[in-house]
DNA sequence: TTGTAGGCGTTATCAC
DNA sequence: GTGATAACGCCTACAA
């Protein structure tokens, strides 16, 4: 039992070389190094069984290769999915994440970013609540690599991976509009923060009713916390003129909705037809099929994790950029233009 | 723009103080100081904008106030439900966790588990895959925290959080017996490796069988890769007396039995009845509501960064003690002992 | 081609 | 009560 810990000036002592041989041989820079001493070095590290200390190596150059990623609120399947993706490139490029959950919590999510400077991560990646301005801009000001994810804050000049949700909601009310649909709404899970997905997916949903010519009905549009959709939903339906579509403005809203329509005995599509952004695990498998509008998660964290790379490797971040992904239509049976009649 | 570091000696000066008194003030040592020499110091802290470096504290203290998580497949909705939970616990107590996807392969767990030593984390904790046994008992041998989660490794004497994966089967196997099924299978997605949860389940499931003086029929007990599930599924369909009733393993495996289901109109439960082990996102909303039986993943997960936790602390590991959490039967209606004439 | 010496930012020991 | 000084383990000029 190999207690006692093993450095870098064992391996010299036990290879008769000095501390910074070994160091250039750890460090691959085998150029002016004897065959030998290469050799005498590669065994005293086998004989010793010597491990590096990335944190002595960290303290000396200034970079951990370790990067923070801050999801706004993990129990979203779009944020692991998101993780996910992220984890993914950077093993490649042989970073490694520490995951934090700000429950968009804004004081969690300061907490965490100054936690994770002070660990000296080489960057972050945020899902951005909208109430910490002023520590974004400070940390943007000294240059520090930062990449926001799924949202954004338009005072800091830091780029942006989104969905091009106007463009979601688009999609969404055109295939309800294709369909023969007329009363269309929107249901999506508010913060009280104004974040970006939520605010962009309803301005899309209502500019698209309106160049399609059809009834923008305020009491439609909901965006409301998450436990008082079900609420929402009996009101909605309650008017005289229920909608006959609705969109859900992401996987928890969904969700509800779904509830609602078992609960109350809705069929889909004939009594109400539902499309949903973001591409559930059960989508396909769902009765009826569920037509979603799915976010090419894995192309976002990719892309996330190669900005924030290419920062911390020295290049200047542009000028908050926006990136804008698009979305995908899946078109499948939760919207067919069956009505209720019908049936 | 700051762009300078500011270090403990900045701070020292700006304060006129030593490093020491500084150092003393940021871990609190209040006992034998001046008030006033706090308060310059936290003017000085103030003012310069100090921030402290935790890898150097890390580098002196021999501990970094982070851990690691090695998931074996993170594709599972387990998988992140335990993560969420890891991290909720570890930000309680002030850990941050890195993440690691090892995808089930071996040669990754080994090389995450080597950098996240290297990057001196005071622990992991991983659902360990089965081809590495050397590395963990190394590991164990220098009392490095570890704890396993969802496996096990009988030769490595480290505490296990795990399901009681017998009693998940027993539990299913006596609720197609209770509502009359008889022709029982049981479907999981298997890596090559012997992943215990899928051993145990299937081990369960026909010891409930058999105590329950049910037929143990080797053609409805399947243990698959996962794109084989649905040709099994075929296979098993078309035999002269298919099964009534199905347990999935797991998540993935419910999905495709379910993909299968609805692709060959079978309806559940009357053509077929199934449960879930996993508590899914949809199974409440699914039509029909799926039966499922729950991991108490929140528990589970808390269980494990406390264990981890505690060993960091200095408890000593207990010798491979096994924690087995019980699962519940969500009973619900994709399980309800109606079968096919009647419908 | 290899070695020496100093420093990264912090904490710990022990004087003063 | 406070301050030198020496680590922690590694990297990197620069010297030899």
């Amino acid at each position: 039992m190999n207690t006692k810990k093993i450095t870098i000036a064992d391996v010299a002592e036990e290879a008769k070389v000095s501390k910074s041989t070994v160091s250039q041989y750890l460090n691959q820079r085998f150029e002016y190094m004897g065959e030998q001493t290469k050799e005498r070095i590669a065994q005293a590290i086998k004989d010793l069984g010597y491990r590096p200390n990335i944190v002595a190596r960290s303290l000396k150059q200034k970079t951990t290769t370790t990067i923070g990623v801050i999801v706004a609120n993990i129990s979203h399947e779009f944020s692991t999915q998101i993780v996910q993706s992220i984890e993914k490139y950077c093993n490649e490029s042989n970073y490694h994440i520490i995951v934090c959950n700000a429950e968009d919590h804004p004081e969690k999510e300061q907490k965490y970013i100054e936690m994770l400077r002070a660990k000296q991560v080489d960057g972050i990646i945020v899902f951005p609540t909208s109430n910490n301005k002023e520590l974004y801009q400070s940390l943007n000001l000294e240059d520090y690599p930062m990449v926001f994810i799924d949202r954004y804050v338009p005072e800091v000049k830091v780029s942006s991976i989104m969905l091009d949700n106007k463009k979601a909601s688009q999609l969404a009310v055109e295939e309800f509009h294709r369909l023969g649909y007329e009363r269309i709404g929107i249901i999506t899970n508010s913060t009280k923060n104004n974040v970006t997905p939520r605010v962009e997916r309803i301005e899309g949903f209502v500019q698209a009713l309106e160049s399609k010519n059809l009834e923008v009905n305020e009491s439609y549009i909901k965006s409301v916390s998450l436990h008082e959709i079900s609420k929402e939903l009996v009101q909605m339906f309650s008017l005289e003129q229920p909608p006959e579509a609705l969109l859900a403005g992401n996987d928890l809203a969904l969700i509800e909705i779904l509830q609602f329509t078992k609960k109350h005995q809705l069929q889909i599509p004939s009594d109400l037809a539902v499309i949903g952004i973001d591409d559930v695990s059960f989508a396909s498998i769902y009765n009826p099929e569920l037509t979603t509008i799915a976010q090419p998660t894995d192309e976002m964290g990719k892309k996330a994790a190669e900005l924030l790379i290419s920062q911390i490797q020295g290049e200047k971040p542009p000028f908050q950029q926006i990136y804008r992904f698009s979305p995908t239509l899946l078109s499948r049976s939760s919207c067919t233009g069956i009505k209720g009649g019908i049936l």
